[in-house]
DNA sequence: TATATTTAAGACAAACTTGTCCCAAAATAA
DNA sequence: TTATTTTGGGACAAGTTTGTCTTAAATATA
């Protein structure tokens, strides 16, 4: 079951990495995180493009530049980021794949997808970086195979 | 948010056209199915294929020909044709993507992702194509867009 | 038998996602 | 200024999913 793209679980391990740093103060060098994590540096780095548009991140070039969160990591959540990389639209999707399934033109399994749906959206609107971030460090989670 | 293929979404939606149908004493032809919902005919037909080769379906060529379900509707479930059609594996997934994630080496958001997952493939496990014909009929659902 | 109908099966093409490569732009440091 | 490091951005290639096309095989009917 592929529910997140290449580009948003790769995004979100980066992000991750970036929190679970010790050092808060730096940029963090896409390279670095590439490599730590198993990504293409070239791919990362345009996922990562990406979240700098909209404004999550921020990114500074030359020798020990890099990324860094543009806000404090306890006021970004993982719907923040999947909503950038996936699209706005992301958790209104029928799982039937109708065009305009809802309350009103509900596909056969509309009313079980849609509690599904809703209760996924919460989780991810309501789980932010800081927190994945102290637990990564609390339990020495991985980050990469 | 997309869960399942179009291979997956296509042969549920095939199905489901089935069991709706009234009478449940003839073979359905692909060709019938791919024009009411809207599926390309080779491609539907290649999905039945399928499941036609694991025993779920019974295929019949010629005039009148086309596909039956091989078991009562009351004991063909969505996981049945789900796991055909996405892989065995399909409720193991690791939102991050991350091999071996589970309860030795969990990813960082293994914990909810697992209860998530584990609602979603229940719900599979207990509906079946009877309950969900039912409910088509009853209140006049669509299965194409 | 001959013809029409319908699924079976494989080759192939189009579209989308993922990954690679190259060079430009910005910043640092010598 | 020059060289080095690092992100920015585009072109392009590979891989996967989705869709199309053609032919074969099975069945029914006349």
């Amino acid at each position: 079951m592929k529910v997140l793209s290449k580009a948003s679980v790769y995004g979100l391990r980066a992000l991750l990495y970036i929190v679970s740093k010790k050092d808060k103060s730096e940029y963090v060098s896409i390279r670095e995180m590439s490599e730590e994590l198993s990504i293409s540096f070239h791919f990362l780095t345009k996922i990562l493009q990406s979240l700098t548009q909209r404004g999550l991140l921020e990114s500074y070039r030359g020798p020990n530049g890099g990324i860094a969160l543009k806000l404090p990591a306890e006021e970004i959540f993982l719907i923040d980021v999947v909503k950038i990389l996936e699209g706005e639209n992301f958790f209104d999707s029928c799982l039937l794949g109708l065009p305009g399934c809802g309350e009103f033109e509900p596909c056969p399994v509309h009313d079980f997808w849609k509690v599904t749906k809703a209760a996924l959206q919460d989780e991810f609107a309501t789980t932010s970086l800081a927190e994945l971030g102290t637990k990564i460090s609390e339990n020495r989670l991985r980050l990469s195979g």
